[in-house]
DNA sequence: GCCGAAGGTGAGCGCTCGCTTAGAGTGCCC
DNA sequence: GGGCACTCTAAGCGAGCGCTCACCTTCGGC
């Protein structure tokens, strides 16, 4: 069973399992196109040929260049929902699971922020049904903040006023981090993390805790 | 002289005074174009309908369809600019004047969403020297936050170890709310300011204000 | 050693893109 | 009232787009 220390930078990649091994290629080709350029100034001819494939190679693992956005947004929202659910179920005060949750949360976003800027950005370039699924796990994810918040208001741990609205200011700070997080800048993932914990703490109204 | 309570939901736009007549209109259609869809996913065809002129007008006033991102752009950032100046300057304590400049800050990504979110997340679709130009304007945004987060330090107002990184976070906070803000939610523009005012400063560890 | 399935390619179709051009309409100056 | 500057349009150019099609290669099963 994986522990939320794997979404440091050294993570393997969410589609290690995606087969053939031609799909995976062209999945991972796509991340790194969309990631750079966006979706829509993305070519299917760029993401072929990064994957070392013929323009019409994409079309035989996938119908169209908007399946392969759907699913590289499945697989990171999966991913994610999976990094908030398994900091939510540690033992321990929710001071504690909303620090790892949100130290565990950002991490993912510093270190794979390729994949978590396409997963988090290209959601409108999706069609009606495909964003709704995908608007369904953002539900579940704003789910898992909000628990660990409500019990901490519950058990006297944080003084918070607007639960909902925390809740969203927690999740919007931990995720534009994938909008502004640099791979060769001063910072490493795992230092964004401890920061952002920090400061969600204090959002919270949070007892410091010890050191 | 304008104060920053103008940034609330019934500011002017900032092209106000962009003339002639038909250039000003194809800067706002083109706005709400970009906003909604996107740069790359709108098309030259798009701005011109949306301004009730022909294709070819649009070239009568812009030489290609970047310039108008980069106008776009240009004008959003010194807007958004003045806000923080105005609010850096007010009369107060340090706490006052970060409370003042988050709130206006926010009121400004929320009620002025289309332009906001053109201005804080089509960056990339500019070319190497008009992003270079605005990339100056955001270091200079970025120097009147931390200005006030080192003054508050200073004063003995606020509790910051990391004043970079929690600069960092703050602006961060406060640009994305573009992103999710929505004008038929339950919150307004000034509520979501007020709650941002008040994480903020718990950020930085101030004390409560008087309320 | 032949066969069918699976995975690949080169060529290119139909379309839409950003942008250009030739020329028409309009109003202001002298 | 003639000339000119400005604004706009209809038509369309060359390029590049997403995607398709006819055909080729590889390889396990019998």
């Amino acid at each position: 069973m994986s522990t939320a220390q794997d979404t440091a930078g050294g993570e393997t990649e969410p589609w290690e399992g995606v087969t053939p091994d031609a799909a995976r290629r062209l999945l991972v080709a796509a991340v790194e196109a969309f990631a750079e350029r966006g979706y829509h100034a993305t070519t299917t001819r760029d993401i072929a040929g990064r994957a070392g494939m013929s323009p019409a190679a994409l079309y035989i693992h996938y119908k169209t260049k908007e399946e392969l956005l759907h699913r590289i947004s499945r697989i990171g929202h999966d991913r994610a929902l999976d990094i908030l659910r398994t900091a939510a179920r540690t033992e321990g005060s929710a001071t504690d699971r909303l620090a790892e949750a949100v130290s565990s949360f950002v991490r993912w976003h510093a270190g794979r922020r390729t994949t978590a800027r396409v997963v988090q950005y290209e959601l409108d370039a999706l069609g009606p049904e495909a964003r709704a699924e995908i608007l369904a796990l953002r539900r579940q994810v704003d789910g898992e903040v909000r628990g660990i918040i409500e019990e901490g208001v519950a058990s006297g741990e944080f003084d918070v006023i607007d639960v909902h609205g925390t809740t969203l200011a927690v999740l919007s700070l931990c995720i534009d981090v994938a909008r502004w997080f640099n791979v060769d800048g001063p910072r490493t993932p795992d230092e964004v993390g401890a920061l952002y914990a920090d400061l969600v703490l204090r959002m919270v109204g949070a007892a410091k805790q010890a050191d």
